[in-house]
Parts: C-alpha cells; sequence; structure tokens
DNA sequence: GTGGTCTAGACCACC
DNA sequence: GTGGTCTAGACCACA
C-alpha cells in the first residue's frame, strides 16, 4: 500500500480500514486481523498501526476482546455509511460545486466525467 | 474567518486569496492587500499570511515590487484556473465519483444536489 | 455475567468468588466449584478462570486437594475479611473522602446516599 | 511525581491534569504548561505526555491552537465535575456499599472515619 | 517556540 | 498468541 504524503499515515489506515467495514469485507462481530498483521501488511510500524485500531475504538466501529483481538461492532459499517454520507453532502459537495462554479464547470460537464468514469 | 482544523491556515489562505484572484476581485497587476492587512482582517500571525504570500510567489500568481507590495502576475487568473481545472477533473472528481458509489449516491442525487446548491 | 473493561477479568472473578465466600454462600472446607465450571458458567477461557483459582490460593483463601478439587481454608472468610477491612479503611476510604471534597460532596450527602443504597 | 503501578501512567496524567482544572490552578482559556515542559516535569517521555492531551481533549475538555499550544475549554472544569461526579455516585458510591455491608462496616464507622479524615 | 507523527525496540498483562 | 504502554530519538509542519 502506498501512502500519502499529506494526510498522517494512521489516518490512512483508517480509510483503508473503512473502507473493508464499508464495503463488508469486514462484517458484524468479526475479528479483524490483528494489529501486527496489519502493520506487517501496510508496512508500517505496529505503533502507528495501533493508533489507526485505537481511533476506531473511539468512534465505535471496532471493539476489542482481550486477548484475542478487534471486532467489528454490529452497527459499525451503518455508522460508517451515515457519519461519511453526512460528511460528504454537507461538507464535500458544497465545496465542490463552488469550485466548479468558479472554474467554469457546467453541471453537464459534470455527468459527461461520472459517464467517463462509470465505463473505465 | 473561521479555519478549518485539518487543513495548515496558511493553505486556507491561499485558498482565499486564489478565489479572489480567480472570481476577479484582485485582477491582473492590481496590487493586493498587504501581508500585514490580511493577517489582521483573518485575525492571524503575519508571519502565518506571509507564507501564503510565499506559496502564491512560488507559483507565479503573484509578484512583488520592493517596497510597494505585491500584485496579481498578468496570467495569474488563467494559470490558477487550468492548473486548478486540471487538478479538479484529473484528482479530485475520481475520488468523488468512487465515493459516490460507496456510499450509495447516484448521478441523479448529485444532480439533484446540484440544483439545490445553485438555488441557495 | 459482565466484566468491566478496565480491570483484569481475572481479578474480577476472584472478587466475585471472594464474595462467596465472604457472604457464606461458599463456607470452610466447602469444596467448590470446579475451574471449568466457573469457566462456563462465567463463558470464559479455562485459562483466566483458573488464574483467578490460583491467585486465591496464593493468598491462602482456597486449598486444593489433587484430583478432588478446590476447597475453602477453614479461615478463608475471616483471613479475607481482615485483609479487605484494613485494604478498605486505610487506601480506598481516604481516596473517597478525598475525591468527595473536591467535588463538593459532604457527609451529609454521602449519608442520604446509603440510605438510597439501603433501601433498594 | 510517583506513579501507581497498577494503573498507565498517561491516564495518572490525565487525572493530575483533571485535578488541576477542577481545583481551578487551570482556568478557562488559558494556556496550559507544554507537553514537553509536563514531560519534564513529571519525568515521562513527551509521547507519553502527549498521549495525556490527546485523551482530554478527545473529552473536550481541553483544545489546541496550532503553533501556540493546548487551552482549557471554557466549559473544561464543568463538564469534569459533572463527570466526575456521575461516575462516582452511580458506580464508585454503591461498590463501596455493598463492599461495607460485606465487611460489617456500618454507616456510623462511615461517619467517625470521615470526621478522622478532616481532623488530619 | 509549539504540537504531531513515525520508527525501533522493549516489556508486560492477559487469554 | 493477543493488545497496551513506554522510552528514545528523529523529523517535520506550523505560528
Amino acid at each position: 500500500m502506498e501512502f500519502n504524503q499529506e494526510k498522517p499515515i494512521y489516518l490512512q489506515i483508517v480509510d483503508w480500514m473503512s473502507d473493508k467495514i464499508l464495503s463488508g469485507i469486514w462484517s458484524s462481530d468479526e475479528r479483524i486481523p490483528s494489529v501486527r498483521d496489519v502493520a506487517m501488511l501496510l508496512q508500517v510500524n505496529p505503533n502507528t498501526a495501533m493508533r489507526a485500531y485505537d481511533h476506531l475504538q473511539n468512534e465505535n466501529i471496532i471493539y476489542n476482546k482481550r486477548g484475542i483481538g478487534y471486532f467489528v461492532e454490529p452497527e459499525g459499517q451503518a455508522k460508517i455509511m451515515e457519519h461519511e454520507k453526512r460528511r460528504f453532502l454537507m461538507e464535500i459537495l458544497p465545496d465542490i460545486f463552488t469550485r466548479m462554479e468558479l472554474l467554469g464547470i457546467s453541471a453537464d460537464d459534470l455527468n459527461e466525467e461520472y459517464k467517463k468514469h462509470k465505463t473505465q
């Protein structure tokens, strides 16, 4: 996995894990890979991986059984979905639209780009 | 002005200034407000404002006349426009689309949001 | 049985067993449930239950007859009682009192809470 | 400062800082000592001190101004007070009372101990 | 100067 | 085996 320079690695791991849960690869009450395994897989220090787990636990998306490992919270997927959806609609999209106007990109252009994206 | 927690303040100032130029409020070869004025207006440390000016100068969007002030490069607006447009289409949009799919947001939803945004 | 997140499970089992002995449910020289039974009852790993038994044996509160099971030491109840009483008065109460002062809880409040507790 | 063996150091630092705020030594919107200073003062690694700050920021008890330092949230003191008070009354006291009964300590004994504590 | 992130490596408690 | 904490030391971005 390649990491972006601008964003902390542990947050990129959070995103990566969120995607796993969101897409159902890791499902409710299922045990997810151990901190060490993720660290090895992504080639980062275990502490860094641990921070991602910490973060997700604080947001009640995963939980821990001591000595056993981490598990996806029953409502974890829904929680991420809702959270991300709201953020997308309320924060990201308005920015995008404002930017489109400044750059002279129309709704039609947008739709066309979307079609392109889908056929790729 | 309120600053986002995650993005460096000086980059948010860069964005704010870019908007001014892009929208024509600050036009070619026009003198823009002094570093100190911007710092006061936005309530930030002058060093922080200075960094924004530095950044824009490095990208050849503004230039400096010593002892007088900063000015918009003749092609500043076009430069931003082109640069931003490419970045928007190549980097930002694809991300947005991928995310939409993950969150179950359709093209129709997108268009509807756009209409909402325009009527606001 | 529900376990507290912060305290090791085996110590919570120790507390639970101590209560049994202290309240006389398990009395002197009486055979107590097997490690396996406790593990099943409390839904924990047998190793974890075993650790609790170990701990109590080290404190001479229970003893083991090989092949037969664990028993309460003749003076087990008294031993716990004395040990706990000293700890309670010397270590726990002072802490509680200091905290009460910081939180603005008076002796009267304390007594009232105690009455509430007893009537429950 | 001496640290307890059983509790993580960073949580003991959290307690120590909470006390400072609760007792008004650090008040609303006041800048608190830098992470490094606390680390030096308490003779711990800066990372460990940092964890305490992180924790308190997550609980909205302190906030950060980038490049400047950490400050006490306007409602920080009240927040700790309320949180701790509830925890004390709902979680800690009932335990204490149950234990008192098992140990044969009466309300009168309790009051007497409290008097002793106050005269010390 | 401030905080923030990351690595490397260690040690420990717990299951 | 699991996670959790801690240290030491480095580097960086930000104000």
